[in-house]
DNA sequence: ATTTTAATTTACAAATTGACGAACTCAACT
DNA sequence: AGTTGAGTTCGTCAATTTGTAAATTAAAAT
């Protein structure tokens, strides 16, 4: 949640028209005076103001990053008031794990590591690389708060895990309906595939796989993919 | 849309442990060369490579920017297939009829007009004007290609109809995983109702109705509403 | 009216970036 | 075996950033 928001902070820094503005801003969302926020970091004062006025036009990275940590760090000791409230939505614990792969992942190498049965999906697909995994609760995700808002990492070149599922019919229906769409669909111990899930996947030309692992075991296995 | 992608790029980018890898991750999506993309850049390729791998530990922010805007816009110019396929949507046609009202409509008012049952749904919602309706054939709409692209006209202060439905389910659920929601879903002629559908209809606080009219009946009975 | 507090501006030294170009590795073609 | 393409490494150097210190302005608070 924390690395969600510096990434939504940094990034918008970035791309501002003025980064000094939206530093500022950001800096009064979290209440900090310059000095605060300079002692926070150990720097004086002018230095934040530096950035703010854009004297220094294109601060490194380092520094961006430095500041929207020292903000969401502070806000979390003073008891992450700010931060939750921006993500008032979403209990999200129907999520088991998600991550993000640095380098591109095959599919089918991805879907052998986990011992995977493909339902459907043609082999030039296969070879597609994917760069990141969720693995959800399928009943939790439609039940809890909100579907799908963070399910994507971001690419959504990625596998999502179901676990929890019964024919499969309801997550493929409920990723038909999403506008943005993995590339792999894992079913974990489904207790049948219906038939209509595999029509779906078939034309969201998805890759729909199932696998008898459970959730722990392919978190293991899937720690070594980088 | 594309300033959205850049942000998120970015953010990734300068949050990352291995900024440089990120990046790199980011090139291979848009499918570009270390040649390529300094191309676009206008500088050489061991510039790229020297930021990927990482030599500068902290490069500026209008280096990143440069750098995620090139691969956008790069993209953008091939028609932005990439992009898109982030923000995928479709077009639809199980649309049986899709129409807005010039004035606001109670929902108990055309509840009543149609001969509706409520299911689902409490009295404070039933007084509130919907300005729109969509008929949809519920199996159609999700076999066929894009779900609810253009269930919604121009406010989704509307009432979808589904027709087709067997138990109602996989409609609740679609709306469910769908970021826009409807104010009032009516089931045409359902064979039975699903207790999992007014569940979720409560959750999202959304009227579920069902009516035994068939689709000509009710749309000649709306041509009343203005 | 005076004192604090917050923010801005400027000068300066040390460190780092941004870019080049040349040499180098490593596969993949032909 | 030789050539091409993609990517890596590194010495170099001007331009910029990073951070300090000190002086200045603006606005609140006493």
């Amino acid at each position: 949640m924390q690395k969600q928001l510096t990434r939504r902070m940094a990034g918008e820094i970035v791309i501002s028209e003025k980064p000094g503005d939206t530093l500022k801003k950001w800096r009064n969302i979290f209440k900090l005076s310059q000095k605060n926020l300079a002692s926070l970091l150990n720097v004086k004062p002018s230095v934040v103001c530096d950035f703010e006025k854009g004297r220094r036009a294109s601060p490194g990275i380092g520094t961006v990053r430095k500041f929207v940590e020292a903000m969401v760090e502070y806000d979390k000791a003073q008891g992450g008031k700010i931060v939750s409230s921006m993500f008032a939505k979403d209990n999200n614990n129907a999520v088991y794990d998600i991550r993000e792969f640095n380098t591109g992942t095959a599919i089918d190498k991805l879907i052998k590591e986990i011992d995977g049965e493909i339902l459907s999906g043609n082999d030039d697909i296969l070879e597609r690389p994917i760069y990141g995994y969720t693995i959800v609760d399928s009943l939790k995700a439609i039940t809890t708060f909100n579907v799908f808002g963070d399910l994507y990492g971001w690419s959504n070149e990625r596998a999502i895990f179901f676990s929890g599922v019964h024919f499969g019919r309801s997550p493929m229906i409920a990723i038909r309906a999403h506008p943005v769409k993995p590339r792999v669909v894992i079913y974990i111990k489904p207790k049948a595939i219906d038939k209509l899930a595999t029509k779906l996947a078939e034309m969201e030309r998805i890759v729909l796989v199932k696998t008898e692992l459970d959730e722990d075991e392919i978190v293991r296995i899937l720690k070594k993919f980088n």
